[in-house]
DNA sequence: GGATATAGTTCACGCCGCTTAACTAATTAA
DNA sequence: TTAATTAGTTAAGCGGCGTGAACTATATCC
């Protein structure tokens, strides 16, 4: 059924739509809460990566640790991040989301994640049977290629 | 080897994953290309929907038609889209990739395809295979629930 | 033909996010 | 203990991107 299609082909259809489906919800969500591109890069780093300081997050998000600090204290003021000292070492903060942050970026996976489950909702249960291997699989190959 | 696992878990940690990647690259491609997040919004509606108008631009990235405007203006500089006369009706302007602005965006997605490409390269084939059906099937899916 | 509506552009203005540079405070090295 | 390094903040300034309002040009409606 797939094997007449090539293989770059199926993913390159599917990066597409999901693309464009992300970006009106990035879009979406950007409105919603207000938070700019850098501001909910920022909420996402700290939801998956735990606590680190303002110039790690500079560097990821390739900005200047003079922008990235300007950033987080917006957010900060929102109430999305708190901002503490190390106690390891008093020049340096920990950086990490509050209740109401957390809630926040989770609400943001939770709308694609309804978006696919709507879009499963039509398939035979098989098909979903498959559909959920295929994505245990990828998950757990997409996390031992991240850093 | 899924069915233990609840659909929603999969689905959400899925997306937790592809939207952590998705926006590293889009942080890279916009650094790479100097583009803002709105601007290749603009440059991907133009390239799923074909030519449209100005405002019809502005609707689909809820701001006015004036800023809509201006941010075309910049992209026509850019050499990346083009705004013709539109021949039906004199006061509208269509709106169209130039082949520099598609070659981008191909770029783009691109970016995208490969990484999943890298990812499925260490299964077996026929676990790519499965993939392969799974993706083909989502992305059917999800073109019908598309406007 | 004249009033009204529609498509875009331009202008003045403000906010946000970025940069560089100068600064404070804490740590590390000599 | 003094000097150099490191983490972060603050200030001044710039450009992008947004707004509302005024404008031009075309299309439509009576």
């Amino acid at each position: 059924m797939s094997s007449t299609k090539a293989v770059a082909e199926v993913i390159r259809e599917w990066s597409e739509v999901f693309m464009r489906r992300s970006g009106r919800d990035f879009r979406g969500f950007m409105e919603e809460t207000g938070l700019s591109f850098s501001q909910i890069n920022i909420l996402m780093r700290l939801h998956h990566g735990g606590k680190c300081g303002v110039t790690e997050i500079g560097e990821r998000l390739g900005i200047t640790n003079a922008a990235a600090s300007q950033s987080i204290d917006r957010l900060v003021v929102q109430g999305l991040i708190e901002r503490t000292e190390d106690p390891e070492d008093r020049r340096a903060k920990q950086l990490a989301l509050t209740q109401k942050g957390r809630t926040l970026v989770e609400q943001g996976i939770g709308v694609r994640s309804e978006w696919i489950e709507g879009v499963t909702e039509s398939l035979t249960s098989s098909q979903r049977e498959m559909i959920i291997s295929a994505l245990t699989l990828l998950t757990e190959s997409a996390r031992k290629t991240e850093d």
